[in-house]
DNA sequence: GGCCAGGACACCA
DNA sequence: TGGTGTCATGGC
């Protein structure tokens, strides 16, 4: 499959998503450190809890980067408990925190202001935030071009057969950015959309019955180089 | 009661 | 470099 053709496969898909599902406006979240928080607090884990855990912040004043450096480490545990794993979470939280209060004076516009991929490789020097994370980060808090992959785009591309199933994170973003314009709204409307899907159709248990994306051609080379 | 969810990391061979 | 274990709550 040429760079194109793949172009014009992921296009298809997102038109047949968009008309099935309507627009998705993410991320759920009022301002970019809320996106961040959410971004680490969903991490395995269901979004009706990583909001559970949003609301208890805001309703302890503590959805704030200065606010949450401060905070003891057990106390924001207990307040993120209903989001699962809250003592590593609570220490992720920290972290970028403390990244963000000592070494951009707790500026989050000015560390989100700077060129893509440098602020992706400040995102992923810290602990806690993986490739997903930042991604999510640099994509819905920072608005830049910087595709997000997770484990409902690798089941719904492997299943079809455009990509192998262990297909690894770097080559299945390159996949996608590879072939496309770094247009923002088109990746947070394509992950979105692809989430949406994959909350409805494509669970572990196979069932693809009534998905939009039945009928779509199988195959396919795998990942680009 | 078991499975699953918008991952990341430590450890080991 | 790749495989495995660990972290944990809440909904269905």
């Amino acid at each position: 499959m040429t760079r194109s053709q793949r172009r014009g496969l992921i296009e298809r898909i997102f038109r047949r998503l968009l008309r099935a599902f309507g627009p998705q406006s993410w991320w759920p979240a009022d301002s970019p450190f809320e996106v961040v928080v959410g971004a680490i607090l969903t991490q395995n884990t269901a979004w009706t809890n990583a909001s559970t855990a949003i609301a208890r912040l805001k309703e302890a004043e503590l959805l704030d980067p200065e606010a949450m450096h401060r905070v003891e480490e057990g106390r924001l545990a207990e307040i993120i408990r209903p989001s699962g794993y809250f003592n590593q979470k609570a220490r992720r939280l920290k972290t970028f925190c403390r990244h963000l209060c000592e070494r951009w004076d707790g500026n989050l516009d000015r560390f989100l202001s700077r060129d893509m991929e440098q602020l992706r490789a400040d995102c992923l020097s810290l602990h806690g935030i993986g490739p997903e994370t930042a991604d999510s980060i640099v994509l819905y808090a920072a608005q830049k071009p910087s595709f997000v992959v997770d484990a409902y785009t690798r089941r719904i591309f492997s299943r079809h057969g455009w990509v192998p199933h262990d297909v690894r994170y770097d080559a299945l973003r390159d996949y996608f950015m590879d072939c496309l314009e770094g247009d923002v709204y088109f990746f947070q409307e394509c992950h979105a959309l692809l989430v949406r899907l994959g909350h409805r159709h494509c669970r572990r248990k196979p069932s693809c019955s009534g998905c939009p994306l039945e009928g779509f051609p199988p195959g396919g080379p795998g990942p680009a180089p």
